[in-house]
DNA sequence: ATATGTAATGTTATATTATAACATACAGGA
DNA sequence: TCCTGTATGTTATAATATAACATTACATAT
């Protein structure tokens, strides 16, 4: 399991995000519901990016719904509430790994195994933010991605 | 018409693009063929990102093919070419403003008017080539785009 | 406990974006 | 001329996403 690319206490890694995120919902008084706590465990599974029609599958398999707005739903309520983002590269999604923060997240992204690496980024918040500044754009989101190879699977032949 | 979200002199913008495109492939030994052109001065005609659909219906309307094929394949051309690029937030196509520069592009899109300025990005680059090599990651491609409201859509309701 | 309003879910249908696969044409060099 | 690589034409389908409307669950005010 990769974190940063490297082994890490995943096990743990999905509690403390569950655990945020239930928490957050009692806060806010969202409903964490079986379907939003399901789609939020796949996501966490691995750190790589799903796509809802994976995600699909596995709920369908469960008996947690068959068509394509179940999972829109629950993916909309996690990006929306800040414990998922998608990835726009991919079209798909990943569980968000730093749930407690207000953040702009960069994403190292491996184009051969998917894998999504999600970091921090103030400078380059700060920076963008002078751009638009610049040009009197105001700022809503911002989507930062690098496309690339993976430690693992740079030595790999093609 | 825009850029950096200002007036300039558009027809200029349009012709040294062209020249440039095609100054390009004549070096290169690349076609510059009818629908390649044709599909890149759609691109140019604003400063907006455009779908492969919206695309097609004109290439269709001019008889130069009705086929999805057609317009993904001078797409790929045009942004494999670097004269074009995918905004990958909109799932849409929008000239590149910079043809000859090797650059990592940031652009600043309107969510309102899909209205898209494309500016340079060294401080950046260097930044997230930093991460990236704490990570030992290999990039290969940058995505970095701002969504959110160009000057003249902040004032206007909703 | 019951009525009411809001949020969530179920379901059908369809829109939008993109590619696979294979056939044909065409240009330039051996 | 023939070969080869590039481009185009065409059919079909895959993959991603949303509209629209019906139904259910649930909190809470009465």
């Amino acid at each position: 399991m990769l974190i940063g690319f490297e082994k890490h206490d995943h096990a743990a890694c999905i509690q403390t995000a569950l655990a945020s995120a239930e928490a957050f919902c009692a806060r806010e008084g969202l409903q964490f519901t079986k379907t939003r706590r399901r789609v939020l465990e796949l996501l966490l599974k691995e750190h790589k990016a799903l796509g809802a029609y994976d995600i699909l599958g596995t709920l369908n398999a469960e008996g947690l719904g068959s068509q394509p707005p179940v999972v829109y739903r629950a993916l909309d309520f996690l990006v929306a509430n800040g414990f998922a983002h998608k990835i726009e590269n991919l079209n798909a999604y990943s569980a968000c790994c730093h749930p407690d923060k207000d953040h702009s997240p960069v994403f190292m992204i491996c184009r051969k195994c998917k894998s999504v690496v999600e970091t921090q980024t103030e400078p380059l918040r700060d920076f963008l933010g002078e751009t638009a500044k610049t040009a009197d754009f105001l700022i809503e989101r911002t989507i930062i991605e690098i496309e690339g190879l993976c430690p693992s699977c740079q030595g790999e032949t093609a």
